[in-house]
DNA sequence: TCTTATAAGACTAATCTAGTCCAATAACTT
DNA sequence: AAGTTATTGGACTAGATTAGTCTTATAAGA
């Protein structure tokens, strides 16, 4: 399937939200109200975007979040990367590279390491402001 | 994450395998152990593999397996429908859309449909060829 | 008939996903 | 100061997927 998970997704489009209400904030249930986003599970992806520096908590009556990047500067490899970790088309690539049986005799690391590395640019230089313009960049 | 899963990975590898050895046919067992692939579940992947056309049993004594078709046509995209279905980065894409609660007022429906494609293209247009010379296509 | 294979199905442990629920804390309003 | 609105952080869950295993049946050459 290769999907991107739903964090991904409902962390895009809430910050898509936020980037159109410009410099005001919006509260978590604002957002999962008008995207139709579960509150309890928008309210743990904000706080996950907030510890990445995505956003900036506002606390309180009328407070709630604001964007704290602009959207040309965010690209969807630094959102996947925040909620399912790197890219990795195979286990065994990057970083810790598990206990695949095959590693020793296998035939497919080197194209696999290529076929990774062009998901790896198409995701990197696609822009939250790119996706909102309903394209990619390569 | 995005990963490919093992089945399509093993299951490229066997067929590499099998290409290399030209027209003779292979065993499971001798495939699982020049390629350190657990042999209970090459055997599974091989099955799935005779009943959509890429290669053909030889039963009894000196049996086994061999390729009927080229390597140069057969894509990625075949091998990964095969084993891990659609590729749909976002679940709402093609066929049965399950049931996002954001699909309605879903902002990146369409550029996710583009990133998919992109996707898709890649694959597709990356032959198992393309995978033994260590390169993709595009 | 024996042996070497594939075929097919059921079964499993571990991990990931998409959530929920609850108690705590921060800060604005009245 | 109290009340209200919000974020924070933790634990918890059902369901799906993954990566296997095990067992029995069947095909066919020697
Ligand atoms: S060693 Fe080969 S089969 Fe194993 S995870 Fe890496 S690329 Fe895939
Ligand atoms: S969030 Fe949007 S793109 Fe993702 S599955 Fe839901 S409707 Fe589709």
């Amino acid at each position: 399937m290769l999907r991107v998970n739903k964090k991904i997704e409902y962390g895009i489009i809430a910050l898509l939200y936020l980037a159109q209400k410009e410099e005001q904030t919006a509260s978590v249930r604002e957002m999962a109200v008008s995207c139709s986003i579960p509150e309890a599970l928008l309210s743990k992806i904000m706080q996950t975007m907030k510890s990445k520096g995505f956003v900036q908590p506002v606390y309180g009556n009328q407070g709630g979040y604001k964007l704290t990047r602009s959207l040309t500067d965010i690209n969807l490899l630094e959102i996947t990367q925040t909620f399912q970790g790197p890219i990795q088309v195979a286990e065994c690539l990057s970083s810790e590279n598990h206990k695949c049986p095959a590693k020793a005799l296998c035939t497919i690391i080197s194209p696999m390491t290529v076929l990774n590395q062009k998901i790896v640019t198409l995701f990197e230089s696609t822009s939250l402001e790119n996706l909102a313009n309903r394209k990619t960049a390569i």
